[in-house]
DNA sequence: CGTCCTCTCGTACTTTGGGCGGATACGCCG
DNA sequence: CGGCGTATCCGCCCAAAGTACGAGAGGACG
Protein backbone atom coordinates (compact mmCIF):
# COMPACT_ATOMS: atom_id res chain seq x y z
CA UNK A 1 0.00 0.00 0.00
CA UNK A 2 1.96 3.34 -1.19
CA UNK A 3 1.01 6.71 -0.11
CA UNK A 4 -0.52 8.69 -2.23
CA UNK A 5 0.83 12.24 -2.65
CA UNK A 6 -0.80 15.75 -3.93
CA UNK A 7 1.64 18.46 -5.29
CA UNK A 8 1.16 21.89 -4.94
CA UNK A 9 3.69 24.06 -6.69
CA UNK A 10 3.30 27.02 -9.08
CA UNK A 11 7.01 26.36 -10.98
CA UNK A 12 5.86 23.67 -13.24
CA UNK A 13 10.02 22.08 -13.37
CA UNK A 14 9.32 22.38 -9.26
CA UNK A 15 6.31 20.24 -10.19
CA UNK A 16 7.63 17.37 -12.57
CA UNK A 17 10.82 17.12 -10.14
CA UNK A 18 9.02 16.41 -7.27
CA UNK A 19 7.14 14.14 -9.06
CA UNK A 20 9.85 12.08 -10.84
CA UNK A 21 11.39 11.90 -7.33
CA UNK A 22 8.71 10.57 -4.94
CA UNK A 23 8.01 8.34 -7.74
CA UNK A 24 10.59 6.80 -7.93
CA UNK A 25 10.46 5.95 -4.57
CA UNK A 26 8.80 2.11 -4.34
CA UNK A 27 5.79 3.11 -1.79
CA UNK A 28 5.15 6.80 -2.91
CA UNK A 29 2.41 7.42 -5.36
CA UNK A 30 1.50 10.91 -6.55
CA UNK A 31 -1.57 11.24 -7.82
CA UNK A 32 -1.92 14.93 -8.90
CA UNK A 33 -0.35 17.80 -9.22
CA UNK A 34 -1.55 21.48 -8.76
CA UNK A 35 -0.33 24.63 -9.71
CA UNK A 36 -1.86 27.06 -7.29
CA UNK A 37 -3.72 26.89 -3.85
CA UNK A 38 -7.09 26.63 -4.45
CA UNK A 39 -6.60 23.84 -7.23
CA UNK A 40 -4.91 22.08 -4.55
CA UNK A 41 -7.73 22.37 -2.25
CA UNK A 42 -10.03 21.34 -4.76
CA UNK A 43 -8.19 18.06 -5.73
CA UNK A 44 -7.32 16.96 -2.43
CA UNK A 45 -10.86 16.72 -2.04
CA UNK A 46 -11.32 14.99 -5.18
CA UNK A 47 -8.51 12.64 -5.42
CA UNK A 48 -8.07 11.99 -1.56
CA UNK A 49 -4.53 11.68 -1.22
CA UNK A 50 -2.77 10.35 1.75
CA UNK A 51 -0.50 13.49 2.25
CA UNK A 52 -0.13 17.05 0.59
CA UNK A 53 3.23 18.60 -0.41
CA UNK A 54 2.89 22.10 -0.65
CA UNK A 55 4.62 24.85 -1.61
CA UNK A 56 4.36 28.39 -0.02
CA UNK A 57 4.35 30.93 -2.94
CA UNK A 58 1.27 30.13 -4.98
CA UNK A 59 -1.24 32.23 -6.72
CA UNK A 60 -4.49 32.77 -6.22
CA UNK A 61 -4.01 31.21 -2.60
CA UNK A 62 -1.15 30.73 -1.08
CA UNK A 63 -0.07 27.25 0.66
CA UNK A 64 -0.49 27.97 4.28
CA UNK A 65 -4.16 29.00 3.46
CA UNK A 66 -4.83 26.16 1.51
CA UNK A 67 -3.35 23.97 4.58
CA UNK A 68 -5.58 26.15 7.01
CA UNK A 69 -8.07 24.96 5.35
CA UNK A 70 -7.20 21.61 4.73
CA UNK A 71 -5.60 20.90 8.26
CA UNK A 72 -6.91 23.66 9.92
CA UNK A 73 -8.27 23.36 13.88
CA UNK A 74 -11.71 23.04 12.82
CA UNK A 75 -11.35 20.56 10.06
CA UNK A 76 -12.54 16.80 10.56
CA UNK A 77 -10.36 14.45 8.95
CA UNK A 78 -7.74 16.44 8.20
CA UNK A 79 -4.72 15.96 5.63
CA UNK A 80 -1.33 15.64 6.47
CA UNK A 81 0.54 18.48 4.54
CA UNK A 82 4.22 19.15 4.54
CA UNK A 83 5.32 22.27 3.68
CA UNK A 84 7.88 23.29 1.31
CA UNK A 85 9.45 26.67 0.51
CA UNK A 86 13.09 28.72 -0.70
CA UNK A 87 12.51 30.76 2.06
CA UNK A 88 12.55 29.91 5.79
CA UNK A 89 11.34 33.07 7.20
CA UNK A 90 10.01 32.48 10.80
CA UNK A 91 7.12 34.01 9.94
CA UNK A 92 6.40 31.05 7.21
CA UNK A 93 7.23 28.48 9.82
CA UNK A 94 5.34 30.12 12.10
CA UNK A 95 2.57 30.28 9.97
CA UNK A 96 2.45 26.71 8.35
CA UNK A 97 2.92 24.77 11.89
CA UNK A 98 -0.65 27.38 12.80
CA UNK A 99 -1.89 26.28 10.45
CA UNK A 100 -1.47 22.63 10.77
CA UNK A 101 0.84 21.61 8.84
CA UNK A 102 2.69 17.90 9.38
CA UNK A 103 5.90 19.07 7.84
CA UNK A 104 8.21 22.14 7.17
CA UNK A 105 10.93 21.50 4.64
CA UNK A 106 13.39 23.86 2.16
CA UNK A 107 13.80 23.60 -1.20
CA UNK A 108 17.71 22.55 -0.87
CA UNK A 109 16.60 19.42 1.46
CA UNK A 110 17.62 16.00 -0.23
CA UNK A 111 15.44 13.32 -1.21
CA UNK A 112 16.09 11.77 2.06
CA UNK A 113 14.86 14.43 4.16
CA UNK A 114 11.97 14.71 1.31
CA UNK A 115 10.49 11.18 1.61
CA UNK A 116 11.34 10.59 5.74
CA UNK A 117 8.72 14.05 5.69
CA UNK A 118 6.49 12.23 3.26
CA UNK A 119 6.78 8.72 5.64
CA UNK A 120 6.27 10.95 8.85
CA UNK A 121 3.58 12.88 7.60
CA UNK A 122 1.68 9.65 6.53
CA UNK A 123 1.91 7.83 9.91
CA UNK A 124 0.68 10.95 11.15
CA UNK A 125 4.32 11.86 12.53
CA UNK A 126 5.56 15.25 11.24
CA UNK A 127 9.12 16.04 10.32
CA UNK A 128 10.57 19.95 10.31
CA UNK A 129 14.04 20.68 8.32
CA UNK A 130 16.89 21.09 10.48
CA UNK A 131 17.96 24.22 9.53
CA UNK A 132 13.87 25.53 10.98
CA UNK A 133 14.34 23.39 13.88
CA UNK A 134 16.71 25.01 15.27
CA UNK A 135 15.06 27.73 15.34
CA UNK A 136 12.31 26.39 16.77
CA UNK A 137 14.24 24.89 19.80
CA UNK A 138 16.02 28.07 20.77
CA UNK A 139 12.65 29.74 20.97
CA UNK A 140 11.79 27.04 22.95
CA UNK A 141 14.93 26.76 24.89
CA UNK A 142 15.14 30.61 25.56
CA UNK A 143 11.65 31.36 26.56
CA UNK A 144 11.75 29.85 29.86
CA UNK A 145 15.23 29.95 30.16
CA UNK A 146 15.17 34.16 29.62
CA UNK A 147 13.05 34.35 32.69
CA UNK A 148 16.14 36.17 34.39
CA UNK A 149 14.45 36.46 37.61
CA UNK A 150 14.40 33.72 39.54
CA UNK A 151 12.70 33.35 43.03
CA UNK A 152 15.64 34.52 45.58
CA UNK A 153 14.43 31.54 47.58
CA UNK A 154 13.10 28.38 46.47
CA UNK A 155 8.82 27.56 46.96
CA UNK A 156 7.61 25.91 49.84
CA UNK A 157 5.13 22.84 48.34
CA UNK A 158 2.19 25.15 50.00
CA UNK A 159 2.88 28.28 48.17
CA UNK A 160 3.21 26.26 45.23
CA UNK A 161 -0.12 24.88 45.79
CA UNK A 162 -1.30 28.76 46.68
CA UNK A 163 0.84 29.95 43.45
CA UNK A 164 -1.53 28.21 40.84
CA UNK A 165 -4.86 29.28 41.97
CA UNK A 166 -3.44 32.77 42.02
CA UNK A 167 -2.66 32.93 38.57
CA UNK A 168 -5.56 31.33 37.63
CA UNK A 169 -7.41 34.73 39.13
CA UNK A 170 -9.16 33.47 42.05
CA UNK A 171 -9.45 35.03 45.53
CA UNK A 172 -7.98 34.25 48.41
CA UNK A 173 -11.76 32.84 50.00
CA UNK A 174 -11.66 30.56 47.08
CA UNK A 175 -8.26 29.46 47.61
CA UNK A 176 -9.05 29.19 50.87
CA UNK A 177 -12.16 27.02 50.31
CA UNK A 178 -10.03 24.99 48.26
CA UNK A 179 -7.53 24.28 50.52
CA UNK A 180 -9.27 23.92 53.47
CA UNK A 181 -7.34 26.95 55.35
CA UNK A 182 -8.47 30.59 56.45
CA UNK A 183 -7.98 33.16 54.10
CA UNK A 184 -5.13 34.29 56.87
CA UNK A 185 -3.41 31.72 56.06
CA UNK A 186 -3.51 32.03 51.96
CA UNK A 187 -2.50 35.67 52.94
CA UNK A 188 0.33 34.58 54.40
CA UNK A 189 1.80 32.20 51.89
CA UNK A 190 0.97 34.87 49.00
CA UNK A 191 2.53 37.58 51.09
CA UNK A 192 5.66 35.07 51.22
CA UNK A 193 5.31 34.18 47.52
CA UNK A 194 5.36 38.23 46.74
CA UNK A 195 8.66 38.09 48.97
CA UNK A 196 10.30 35.44 47.34
CA UNK A 197 9.54 36.72 44.16
CA UNK A 198 9.84 40.53 44.10
CA UNK A 199 6.27 41.02 43.40
CA UNK A 200 4.23 43.58 44.43
CA UNK A 201 0.83 42.47 44.08
CA UNK A 202 -0.72 38.91 42.96
CA UNK A 203 -0.93 40.49 39.52
CA UNK A 204 3.11 39.96 39.34
CA UNK A 205 2.89 36.99 40.62
CA UNK A 206 0.27 35.22 38.62
CA UNK A 207 2.40 36.94 35.66
CA UNK A 208 5.70 35.20 37.08
CA UNK A 209 3.94 32.14 37.17
CA UNK A 210 2.82 32.34 33.69
CA UNK A 211 6.53 33.16 32.16
CA UNK A 212 7.93 30.52 34.24
CA UNK A 213 5.98 28.01 32.57
CA UNK A 214 3.98 26.96 35.55
CA UNK A 215 0.16 27.92 34.33
CA UNK B 1 36.82 15.89 7.00
CA UNK B 2 34.74 13.91 8.83
CA UNK B 3 32.50 14.27 11.90
CA UNK B 4 33.91 13.14 15.03
CA UNK B 5 31.14 11.78 17.11
CA UNK B 6 31.17 10.79 21.22
CA UNK B 7 28.66 8.10 22.07
CA UNK B 8 27.00 7.92 25.82
CA UNK B 9 25.21 4.95 26.59
CA UNK B 10 25.02 2.68 29.64
CA UNK B 11 24.88 -0.12 27.81
CA UNK B 12 27.31 -2.05 26.22
CA UNK B 13 25.15 -3.65 23.39
CA UNK B 14 24.21 -0.42 22.18
CA UNK B 15 27.82 1.70 22.29
CA UNK B 16 28.61 -1.25 19.57
CA UNK B 17 25.40 -0.67 17.37
CA UNK B 18 25.55 2.83 17.31
CA UNK B 19 29.91 2.81 16.79
CA UNK B 20 29.76 0.62 14.51
CA UNK B 21 26.55 1.88 12.38
CA UNK B 22 28.41 5.59 12.84
CA UNK B 23 31.21 4.14 11.59
CA UNK B 24 30.03 2.36 8.34
CA UNK B 25 29.37 6.21 7.10
CA UNK B 26 31.77 7.46 4.91
CA UNK B 27 32.26 11.35 6.85
CA UNK B 28 31.61 9.97 10.73
CA UNK B 29 34.09 8.82 12.37
CA UNK B 30 33.14 7.55 16.38
CA UNK B 31 35.96 8.68 18.54
CA UNK B 32 35.00 7.83 21.93
CA UNK B 33 32.19 6.08 24.05
CA UNK B 34 31.25 6.14 27.58
CA UNK B 35 29.01 4.39 29.63
CA UNK B 36 27.75 7.02 32.30
CA UNK B 37 27.04 10.72 31.98
CA UNK B 38 30.61 11.37 34.02
CA UNK B 39 32.52 9.93 31.89
CA UNK B 40 31.05 11.57 28.66
CA UNK B 41 31.48 15.13 30.13
CA UNK B 42 34.77 14.12 30.91
CA UNK B 43 35.48 12.50 27.56
CA UNK B 44 34.04 15.12 25.49
CA UNK B 45 36.35 18.00 27.50
CA UNK B 46 39.21 15.94 26.91
CA UNK B 47 38.36 14.65 23.21
CA UNK B 48 36.77 17.49 21.45
CA UNK B 49 34.26 15.71 19.47
CA UNK B 50 32.78 17.61 16.94
CA UNK B 51 28.97 16.10 17.98
CA UNK B 52 27.28 14.21 21.33
CA UNK B 53 25.23 11.28 21.07
CA UNK B 54 23.70 10.28 24.53
CA UNK B 55 21.61 7.68 25.83
CA UNK B 56 18.97 9.85 28.86
CA UNK B 57 19.05 6.84 31.10
CA UNK B 58 22.84 6.26 32.27
CA UNK B 59 23.86 6.13 35.75
CA UNK B 60 25.68 8.16 37.80
CA UNK B 61 24.28 11.32 35.74
CA UNK B 62 21.64 10.92 32.82
CA UNK B 63 21.90 12.32 29.17
CA UNK B 64 20.17 15.34 30.00
CA UNK B 65 22.55 16.52 32.87
CA UNK B 66 25.68 16.03 30.70
CA UNK B 67 23.53 17.59 27.72
CA UNK B 68 23.18 20.85 30.35
CA UNK B 69 26.72 20.90 31.20
CA UNK B 70 28.36 20.76 27.75
CA UNK B 71 25.55 22.39 25.62
CA UNK B 72 23.62 24.42 28.80
CA UNK B 73 22.48 28.51 28.38
CA UNK B 74 25.66 29.50 30.06
CA UNK B 75 28.57 27.20 28.15
CA UNK B 76 30.59 29.11 25.99
CA UNK B 77 31.32 26.89 23.16
CA UNK B 78 28.90 24.40 23.44
CA UNK B 79 29.21 21.15 22.01
CA UNK B 80 25.87 20.04 19.56
CA UNK B 81 24.28 16.83 21.43
CA UNK B 82 21.63 14.42 20.15
CA UNK B 83 19.79 12.89 22.59
CA UNK B 84 18.34 9.64 22.05
CA UNK B 85 16.37 7.69 24.16
CA UNK B 86 13.94 4.59 24.26
CA UNK B 87 11.17 6.36 26.08
CA UNK B 88 9.61 9.52 24.81
CA UNK B 89 8.08 11.11 27.60
CA UNK B 90 7.19 14.70 27.26
CA UNK B 91 9.54 15.06 29.92
CA UNK B 92 12.35 14.02 28.66
CA UNK B 93 11.77 15.96 25.19
CA UNK B 94 11.22 19.17 27.04
CA UNK B 95 14.25 18.92 29.81
CA UNK B 96 16.60 17.58 26.42
CA UNK B 97 15.30 20.53 24.32
CA UNK B 98 15.68 23.06 27.66
CA UNK B 99 19.35 21.67 28.26
CA UNK B 100 20.26 22.57 24.58
CA UNK B 101 20.22 19.49 23.28
CA UNK B 102 20.48 19.90 19.37
CA UNK B 103 18.72 16.71 18.62
CA UNK B 104 15.68 14.30 19.99
CA UNK B 105 15.88 10.74 18.95
CA UNK B 106 14.10 7.65 19.58
CA UNK B 107 16.25 4.37 19.75
CA UNK B 108 13.81 2.78 16.73
CA UNK B 109 15.11 5.52 14.47
CA UNK B 110 16.50 3.87 11.38
CA UNK B 111 20.18 4.08 10.37
CA UNK B 112 19.60 7.15 7.70
CA UNK B 113 17.50 9.39 10.37
CA UNK B 114 20.11 8.95 13.03
CA UNK B 115 22.95 9.84 10.32
CA UNK B 116 21.34 12.83 9.45
CA UNK B 117 20.60 13.73 13.16
CA UNK B 118 24.21 13.53 13.40
CA UNK B 119 24.93 15.85 10.38
CA UNK B 120 21.91 18.71 11.51
CA UNK B 121 24.04 18.73 14.89
CA UNK B 122 27.52 18.84 13.07
CA UNK B 123 26.15 21.52 11.01
CA UNK B 124 24.63 24.28 13.79
CA UNK B 125 20.74 22.67 13.28
CA UNK B 126 18.69 20.23 15.07
CA UNK B 127 16.73 17.15 14.34
CA UNK B 128 13.80 15.55 16.18
CA UNK B 129 12.33 12.26 15.69
CA UNK B 130 8.99 12.88 13.87
CA UNK B 131 6.92 11.09 16.68
CA UNK B 132 8.08 13.71 18.69
CA UNK B 133 7.70 16.37 16.46
CA UNK B 134 4.41 16.06 16.27
CA UNK B 135 3.81 16.40 19.83
CA UNK B 136 5.38 19.57 19.86
CA UNK B 137 3.44 21.11 16.84
CA UNK B 138 0.69 20.31 18.97
CA UNK B 139 1.83 22.46 21.13
CA UNK B 140 2.72 25.01 19.01
CA UNK B 141 -0.38 24.99 16.96
CA UNK B 142 -2.74 25.04 20.31
CA UNK B 143 -1.30 27.19 22.76
CA UNK B 144 -1.98 30.59 20.63
CA UNK B 145 -5.13 28.84 18.80
CA UNK B 146 -7.28 27.12 21.70
CA UNK B 147 -8.45 30.94 22.82
CA UNK B 148 -11.78 30.45 22.19
CA UNK B 149 -13.07 32.77 24.28
CA UNK B 150 -12.25 36.47 22.84
CA UNK B 151 -14.49 39.52 23.99
CA UNK B 152 -17.90 39.99 22.77
CA UNK B 153 -17.52 43.53 22.25
CA UNK B 154 -14.23 44.96 20.51
CA UNK B 155 -12.22 46.65 23.09
CA UNK B 156 -12.00 50.61 22.67
CA UNK B 157 -8.33 51.97 22.13
CA UNK B 158 -8.52 53.62 25.92
CA UNK B 159 -9.43 49.95 26.95
CA UNK B 160 -6.50 48.47 25.00
CA UNK B 161 -4.74 51.27 26.35
CA UNK B 162 -5.00 50.27 30.11
CA UNK B 163 -5.32 46.65 29.14
CA UNK B 164 -1.23 46.31 28.83
CA UNK B 165 -0.45 47.68 32.56
CA UNK B 166 -2.78 45.37 34.16
CA UNK B 167 -1.32 42.81 32.72
CA UNK B 168 2.61 43.70 33.68
CA UNK B 169 1.27 44.73 37.39
CA UNK B 170 0.48 48.20 37.81
CA UNK B 171 -1.63 49.94 40.26
CA UNK B 172 -4.73 51.68 38.99
CA UNK B 173 -2.87 54.71 40.88
CA UNK B 174 -0.11 53.84 38.63
CA UNK B 175 -1.61 53.28 35.54
CA UNK B 176 -3.71 56.69 36.24
CA UNK B 177 -0.55 58.61 36.37
CA UNK B 178 0.82 57.23 33.78
CA UNK B 179 -2.06 58.25 31.24
CA UNK B 180 -3.19 61.32 33.24
CA UNK B 181 -6.49 60.09 34.70
CA UNK B 182 -8.13 59.90 37.75
CA UNK B 183 -7.71 56.55 39.74
CA UNK B 184 -11.71 56.08 39.17
CA UNK B 185 -11.69 56.50 35.36
CA UNK B 186 -9.10 53.66 35.40
CA UNK B 187 -11.55 51.38 37.11
CA UNK B 188 -14.43 52.31 35.29
CA UNK B 189 -12.22 51.13 32.20
CA UNK B 190 -10.81 48.15 34.11
CA UNK B 191 -14.90 47.31 34.85
CA UNK B 192 -15.58 47.36 31.18
CA UNK B 193 -12.82 45.07 30.25
CA UNK B 194 -14.23 42.99 33.21
CA UNK B 195 -17.59 43.00 32.07
CA UNK B 196 -16.53 42.28 28.07
CA UNK B 197 -13.87 39.68 28.93
CA UNK B 198 -15.99 37.76 31.56
CA UNK B 199 -13.41 38.38 33.29
CA UNK B 200 -14.07 38.52 37.61
CA UNK B 201 -11.04 40.47 39.00
CA UNK B 202 -7.95 41.96 37.33
CA UNK B 203 -5.62 39.03 37.41
CA UNK B 204 -7.89 37.39 34.79
CA UNK B 205 -8.10 40.03 32.43
CA UNK B 206 -4.38 39.88 33.19
CA UNK B 207 -4.66 35.96 31.90
CA UNK B 208 -6.73 36.88 29.24
CA UNK B 209 -3.99 39.69 27.82
CA UNK B 210 -1.53 36.73 28.30
CA UNK B 211 -3.30 34.22 26.51
CA UNK B 212 -4.06 36.34 23.14
CA UNK B 213 -0.74 37.26 23.08
CA UNK B 214 -1.03 40.74 23.71
CA UNK B 215 2.33 41.45 26.27
C1' DC C 1 16.64 17.56 73.47
C1' DG C 2 17.02 21.93 71.25
C1' DT C 3 16.78 24.17 66.84
C1' DC C 4 15.06 25.42 62.54
C1' DC C 5 11.51 25.59 59.26
C1' DT C 6 6.90 25.08 57.48
C1' DC C 7 2.30 25.60 57.99
C1' DT C 8 -1.21 27.31 60.40
C1' DC C 9 -4.13 31.17 62.42
C1' DG C 10 -5.37 35.55 64.63
C1' DT C 11 -5.89 40.69 65.04
C1' DA C 12 -5.62 45.35 63.59
C1' DC C 13 -4.66 48.50 60.18
C1' DT C 14 -3.79 50.66 55.49
C1' DT C 15 -4.08 50.32 50.67
C1' DT C 16 -6.10 48.72 46.60
C1' DG C 17 -9.78 47.11 43.93
C1' DG C 18 -14.59 46.76 42.31
C1' DG C 19 -19.66 48.21 42.06
C1' DC C 20 -22.81 51.94 41.29
C1' DG C 21 -24.42 56.04 39.66
C1' DG C 22 -23.80 60.09 37.08
C1' DA C 23 -21.55 63.73 34.27
C1' DT C 24 -19.57 65.46 29.81
C1' DA C 25 -18.43 65.25 24.98
C1' DC C 26 -18.50 63.52 20.46
C1' DG C 27 -20.44 61.50 16.32
C1' DC C 28 -24.35 59.57 13.89
C1' DC C 29 -28.88 59.83 11.93
C1' DG C 30 -33.68 60.94 10.96
C1' DC D 1 -31.70 70.73 15.00
C1' DG D 2 -32.82 67.26 18.59
C1' DG D 3 -32.42 62.70 20.07
C1' DC D 4 -29.43 58.60 20.74
C1' DG D 5 -25.63 55.75 21.62
C1' DT D 6 -21.15 55.38 23.31
C1' DA D 7 -16.55 56.51 24.85
C1' DT D 8 -14.47 58.81 28.34
C1' DC D 9 -14.40 60.73 32.57
C1' DC D 10 -15.27 61.18 37.73
C1' DG D 11 -16.77 60.56 42.96
C1' DC D 12 -18.61 57.74 46.67
C1' DC D 13 -18.96 53.46 49.25
C1' DC D 14 -17.83 48.95 50.63
C1' DA D 15 -15.29 44.64 49.81
C1' DA D 16 -10.92 42.59 48.91
C1' DA D 17 -6.15 42.60 49.12
C1' DG D 18 -1.93 43.56 51.37
C1' DT D 19 1.04 44.84 55.74
C1' DA D 20 2.60 44.15 60.24
C1' DC D 21 2.79 42.30 64.00
C1' DG D 22 2.52 37.79 67.12
C1' DA D 23 2.12 32.84 68.09
C1' DG D 24 1.31 27.73 68.42
C1' DA D 25 1.68 22.79 66.37
C1' DG D 26 4.35 19.61 64.00
C1' DG D 27 8.29 17.55 61.35
C1' DA D 28 13.34 17.21 60.21
C1' DC D 29 17.80 17.07 61.87
C1' DG D 30 22.09 17.07 64.36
Amino acid sequence: MSIKVLIADDQPIVRTGLTMLLDAQPDIDVIGAAADGREAVRLALQLRPDVGLFDIRMPLMDGIEATRRLAGPDVTDPLPIVVITTFDLDEHVHGALKAGARGFLLKDAGPALLTQAIHAAADGDALIAPSVTVRLLAAFANAPTSSPRQPIEPLTAREEEVLLPVAQGRTNNEIASDLYITPSTVKAHIASLMRKLGARNRVEVAMWAHETGRI
